[in-house]
DNA sequence: TCTGACCTGCGA
DNA sequence: TCGCAGGTCAGA
């Protein structure tokens, strides 16, 4: 579930509050989320190593800690926490960190389908599409990837090796706000609505960031508290409601398997 | 391009 | 008790 915003919002919480930061000590359990190394080795390797950097691409959040760089995928359930007593699923925690402060960080994941990898280099994400928040993702090259392909506008919305970071939430918030169905071809869009799309694209996930993301299940900011975004969805979860625009109830469909919400008179 | 598997909690 | 929620990947 955690989406570009969240990641964001969790990432922005964790550099303020434990950047140049050592960490004391690490434990872990092993579970399958571990990818690349063995729970205990991951725990080993960051052990004494200093908090420098926190980054995010798309909807992996990865650290520079001393010479090592944890990566992190929050599949649906992740979520880091400042506080045990704020999860509701203490026997779902997972890792933990001990700063030097005694500040702790917790990570808890209740469907275990989150991928820790470590590296002893700065990740690439070179199968990863554009980042939205990236100078490179420009209207210009954003439709020439829409020119180019013929599967639904949700679907290449909602594909990390184009476009990294947007998931099914807001590929539907967006494509509400930009009046177009999640149906449509890619390449079928014209440039008045191409354009009107990246705009909304920004629009959604820029004032899901600053809303601190959309709670629907498991997600917390780091403090533990929900997000408030939730509050201001257009489409998502509202099948059956009258649609905030038109008042026609709101359409809920598969479409490549995942539900899709839209209005039928306002989205063509 | 599509489907099933991975997971668990929750609501019907 | 069963189906659904949804991100990703392997395999058909």
């Amino acid at each position: 579930m955690p989406e570009l915003p969240e990641v964001e919002t969790i990432a922005r919480q964790i550099r303020d509050r434990y950047v140049s930061q050592t960490i004391e000590a690490v434990h872990t359990r092993p579970v399958r989320i571990f990818q690349n190394i063995l729970a205990r080795d991951f725990a080993d390797a960051l052990t004494g190593k200093k908090l420098q950097a926190v980054s995010r691409y798309g909807k992996f959040l990865y650290w520079q800690a001393g010479s090592v760089f944890p990566v992190f995928h929050l599949g649906m359930s992740g979520i880091f926490i400042c506080d045990r007593h704020h999860s509701n699923y203490p026997h779902h925690i997972h890792l933990s960190f001990t700063f030097q402060n005694t500040d702790r960080l917790y990570f808890q994941d209740v469907r275990k389908f989150s991928k820790i990898f470590l590296y002893g280099q700065p990740p690439d994400f070179n199968r990863l599409g554009l980042e939205p928040t990236n100078q490179n993702f420009t209207l210009n090259n954003f439709r020439k990837l829409l020119n180019l392909k013929t599967m639904n506008i949700k679907s290449l919305l909602m594909d990390q090796r184009h476009i990294a970071g947007i998931g099914n939430i807001y590929a539907n918030e967006m494509l509400f706000d930009a009046g177009i169905s999640p149906h449509r071809p890619a390449n079928s869009l014209d440039r008045r609505e191409v354009k009107k799309l990246y705009e909304s694209l920004h629009k959604v996930l820029t004032a899901a960031i600053q809303r601190f993301g959309t709670t629907y299940t498991a997600y917390r900011t780091v403090d533990g508290v929900a997000g408030e975004n939730q509050n201001f969805l257009a489409v998502y979860q509202r099948d059956n409601k009258p649609c905030i625009r038109c008042g026609n109830p709101i359409q809920k469909r598969l479409l490549n398997s995942r539900s899709t919400f839209y209005c039928k008179k306002c989205q063509r």
